[in-house]
DNA sequence: GCTGGCCTTGACGTCGGCGTCAATGCTTAG
DNA sequence: CTAAGCATTGACGCCGACGTCAAGGCCAGC
């Protein structure tokens, strides 16, 4: 399998995969012509670097899953080094769970806050009345009835 | 008030001050010598933009806040737009924390899944066991006892 | 006069994870 | 023969919010 396959197969791009190469996250064989050869085991090395990116592990993160896969491991996270590796991300991720919830409160708070000051203000302007003239009989303001005393 | 006490008092630095004057947040006038010279109403605005870049807002989004001070406001969310970002962050926010607990979940599962593995892979290695060799009489490996039959 | 400290503009560097050329080579089908 | 479609390396671009350096002006104090 060529890099063009390996890509398509794995959802991915050829660049992404020269990039992981320079990373050192690939190995590569070469055929005859230069051309980067690839195996099944390349694939699901691929999958399970996509898995963990999209749990946010950054690129050097999924590390230790590679190499324990390459140690010839069944799974990417059968190493302890990978178990550490999910600790670790797992308190990140409780982390900034905790801290964006913070935020959100404060966020939450300074609109209430906001939202209120704004209500005063069109409370301490004139009033807009949404009623309408009283239907029944005899005016407050006290005005004169239509059409009457002339 | 030039660049450097405005930085100062405001807790940054003078790149920062000329980088949000860039985009256009912060207003400057000169004074003879082509020096920047703010006021105490910059201050007010840094602080703004400060607080709510804490809260995630980026830079951009400050920016109805910085305009509604510069309306005049007395504070820089006194106005719809200000309320707008408000609750537009917030939806943000719920969003990225409901993400984040969604992949922390995934995370934990995967986490438990492989320590199970784990601990099944050293439950079928050949036991380690931790008991020292018997004290009492005969050797059960049937070695000569020490120091007998001689 | 010199040093040190403030200010000015301009421009390049950073970080991660690739995207997007450009120039060139190998192979195969028409 | 040629175009199409794969591959190669190398290098610049992007994004946001600045950091950092360079080269120079202006001023105070010793």
């Amino acid at each position: 399998m060529r890099i063009g396959e390996l890509a398509k197969r794995a959802g991915t791009t050829t660049r992404t995969l020269r990039y992981y190469e320079s990373r050192g996250l690939l190995t590569v064989r070469r055929d005859a012509k230069g051309y980067r050869t690839f195996g099944e085991e390349d694939l699901r090395l691929l999958r399970q670097i996509r898995m963990l990116r999209d749990s946010g592990f950054d690129l050097e993160e999924t590390r230790p899953f590679v190499e324990c896969l390459r140690a010839g491991f069944p799974t990417g996270d059968s190493c302890p080094a990978s178990l550490e590796a999910y600790r670790k991300k797992l308190a990140e991720l409780d982390d900034c769970i905790t801290q964006l919830q913070d935020v959100r409160d404060r966020v939450r708070a300074d609109l209430a806050r906001a939202e209120v000051e704004s209500a005063a203000r069109s409370a301490e302007a004139p009033a807009p009345r949404c009623e309408l003239a009283p239907r029944t009989g005899a005016s407050v303001t006290g005005e004169p009835a239509e059409g009457n005393t002339t």
